[in-house]
DNA sequence: TTGCGTGCAAAGGTTTTGCATGGCA
DNA sequence: TGCCATGCAAAACCTTTGCACGCAA
């Protein structure tokens, strides 16, 4: 298949790279790109999933698609870190992520497979900002 | 508010009770179970869940719910291991749960919670079968 | 008998698809 | 010019909700 570089599609992709590990729904992509519509949105969206550059994940809340930019990273490679707070997924250290996979082989006889595992949790700065915001959640 | 032990909700219940460790979607709860209308299943489970005795995941690849009953075990307390093959939960080890938790809080400030999170790979089982199985996925 | 539960149908919200038009190469 | 991409609208899909009737206690 071949493909058009469209303004659209520019504009997708670059709002994509200048924001490298945020992850976003349909509808916040559509308010901070002008001049694309819904459908060719999804569709564009979906091609870039497809090539992998982007990644779909699903929202633990709603039932939105969130989509984050992943770009050639070797994402397969090891576990990623989503913080339950601000939403952000971090990469985390190949090393570490042999360590657990080796662990759970030995200790559980599961071969896990990292790259569809995501870790929910808490970041670090979020940790820290965590006593002044108890009382919010 | 008062609870009936209608037909329909004993029956969904014992189907939970009887695989427990599977999870399912509305539609394969509708598939097993006689008699029990979509809108009733979805209440029944929906209050099993505010109950604590069935737990609600997202599925990665559709936006359907995945429904499985914990009955009161303490699941917050360790990882489960979700075989991407036959679909089944394995519990994790409270103490290799722990001791995952505590490396990747030193070597990422990443506090993990145990309990949101699925680790996705390979069951001993369909491992040992893979060899045979190779050609069809 | 009381009032919660059920089932049908419709609504609500997100994603996908059909089709005629537009624009890249 | 050829043909892929776009955008509108409609369809598809899953879950929730409204309402009249049914059934447990």
């Amino acid at each position: 298949m071949k493909k058009y570089k469209t303004k659209q599609r520019q504009q997708l992709t670059l709002f994509f790279e200048n924001n490298y590990d945020k992850q976003f729904t349909i509808s916040q992509l559509a308010d901070n790109i002008e001049g694309i519509g819904t459908s060719s949105l999804y569709r564009n969206v979906n091609q870039l999933v497809s090539e992998g550059l982007v990644r779909r994940f699903q929202s633990e809340e709603s039932r939105k698609f969130l989509y984050q930019y992943i770009g050639n990273s070797d994402c397969d490679q090891h576990f990623h870190l989503k913080c339950n707070k601000c939403g952000r997924i971090e990469h985390m250290d190949n090393n570490f992520s042999d360590l657990f996979i080796k662990i759970v082989k030995s200790g559980n006889n599961f071969d896990i497979d990292a790259s569809r595992t995501i870790l929910f949790g808490f970041c670090l700065s979020c940790k820290e900002n965590e006593a002044e915001d108890i009382s919010i959640e």
